[in-house]
DNA sequence: AAATCCGACAACCGCATCGGA
DNA sequence: TTCCGATGCGGTTGTCGGATT
């Protein structure tokens, strides 16, 4: 749109026909571009005496040379006080590729479930990060196979990253290390994730599930939100997942669970996990399972998964989110993982490989 | 050192929707 | 019911600074 045009539009905006020695007026004045220091003291002044809204009257008022789209804009973008600044936490790029995944280009209504970050700013992210990876890869980023490869690689990814921050303390688990997809003790930062190989390799795999060396057990489900427990939870990743009226975790009896063969399912009943000594090879003693149990939402999907997968990566799954101090995912395990996402989808993933390597490291493996 | 490329993000635009007259 | 202004949303563009050539 040429500036005359925009002058016009704001000059109707303003609330009347313009002549054209007016429409002139106004494409002199009006500006366009970065806002100045002043400009933003002049609006943040505005709004704290006469509030938000009413942005046209704002423009007219404040003596701003803007338009009331720009002035909105500036302030719900920029301005405003709870705006968050900065990187884009793991937790918070879980939350878009998960949403994203489920309601598309719905930049704002994603927005709300992450505080203090715009719409605008959620889609950059995806255009700038996101989408580089799927043109990368010559997908298409909204096509199943990029999507695969995203919940496959790049969010077990973030899922390190998340665990790594909340326990920097402890030792990386061994499982995350010999994996070689999972990045697993990496410390490259989380705000630009470095995926394109593995998401090439996933483009490659991903449609050929069985025989490439993985085995994985997939199983999306919808679940309604509880309206009442959106608030709940100091995290956005929290203000996500109201608790399920479902068994959790805990309740699960530990020695009798099967592990997952790719082949064939085991009964792994003879293996008994000690939750303590678990915690200990991971460097992670002390921790309680308690709170992470709970987080370990379930529902009768997830149940299915756990009577059909590995245990030691079931419990792997509880002891990353102890570490992680989060309750919305349940957790990387070399490649593995189980998400439980309240607001829609429930997907586990568990990996062969390292099933074997849990199930044989921690005295459960027999027969995997 | 200059030119070019590229990523990040601020800002703009058109269109849709809502609400009041 | 219709009209119209205000607001919100998503797509796109512009700008800037750092990296690379």
């Amino acid at each position: 749109m040429s500036r005359r045009k925009a002058a016009a539009a704001a000059a109707a905006a303003g609330g009347g026909s313009m002549s054209a020695m007016e429409e002139e007026t106004a494409d002199q004045e009006l500006r366009r571009g970065p806002w100045t220091l002043e400009e933003d003291n002049l609006l943040m002044s505005y709004i704290a005496c006469h509030g938000e809204g009413r942005w046209n009257l704002l423009a007219r008022c404040s003596g701003l040379k803007r338009t009331g789209k720009s002035c909105r804009l500036r302030w719900l973008n920029y301005l405003k006080p709870d705006i968050r600044r900065g990187n884009l936490t793991a937790e918070e790029q879980l939350v878009i590729l998960e949403l994203h995944a489920k309601w598309g280009n719905r930049w704002s209504r994603i927005a709300q479930h992450l505080p203090g970050r715009t719409d605008n700013e959620i889609k950059n992210y995806w255009r700038t990060r996101v989408q580089k990876q799927a043109r990368q890869l010559k997908v298409d980023a909204n096509s199943a196979v990029f999507r695969d490869a995203v919940r496959s690689y790049w969010m077990p990814r973030l899922l390190h990253d998340m665990a790594a921050a909340a326990s920097s303390m402890a030792a990386p688990p061994p499982l995350m290390q010999q994996n070689g997809h999972c990045h697993g003790g990496s410390s490259s930062q989380s705000q630009s994730p470095v995926i394109s190989d593995q998401l090439q390799e996933t483009a490659n795999d991903v449609p050929v599930r069985a025989g490439g060396g993985y085995e994985y057990y997939c199983c999306p489900v919808a679940v309604e939100p509880s309206p009442s427990a959106s608030t709940s939870g100091s995290t956005p990743a929290a203000a996500l997942h109201p608790v399920p009226p479902v068994p959790c975790f805990s309740e699960l009896n530990w020695d009798d669970q099967y592990y997952y063969s790719g082949d064939a399912q085991i009964d792994g009943g003879a293996g008994t996990l000690d939750s303590a000594a678990l915690l200990g090879s991971l460097g992670l003693d002390g921790l309680d399972l308690g709170p992470a149990a709970e987080s370990f939402y379930s529902d009768a999907t997830l149940l299915d998964y756990l009577n059909s997968s590995c245990t030691a990566t079931a419990a792997m799954n509880t002891i990353m989110s102890a570490g992680g101090g989060g309750n919305y995912y349940n957790h990387c395990a070399g490649g593995g993982m189980v998400d439980v996402d309240h607001n829609g989808t429930t997907t586990a993933t568990c990996h062969l490989g390292t099933a074997r390597k849990l199930a044989g490291e921690w005295g459960g493996g027999a027969g995997i």
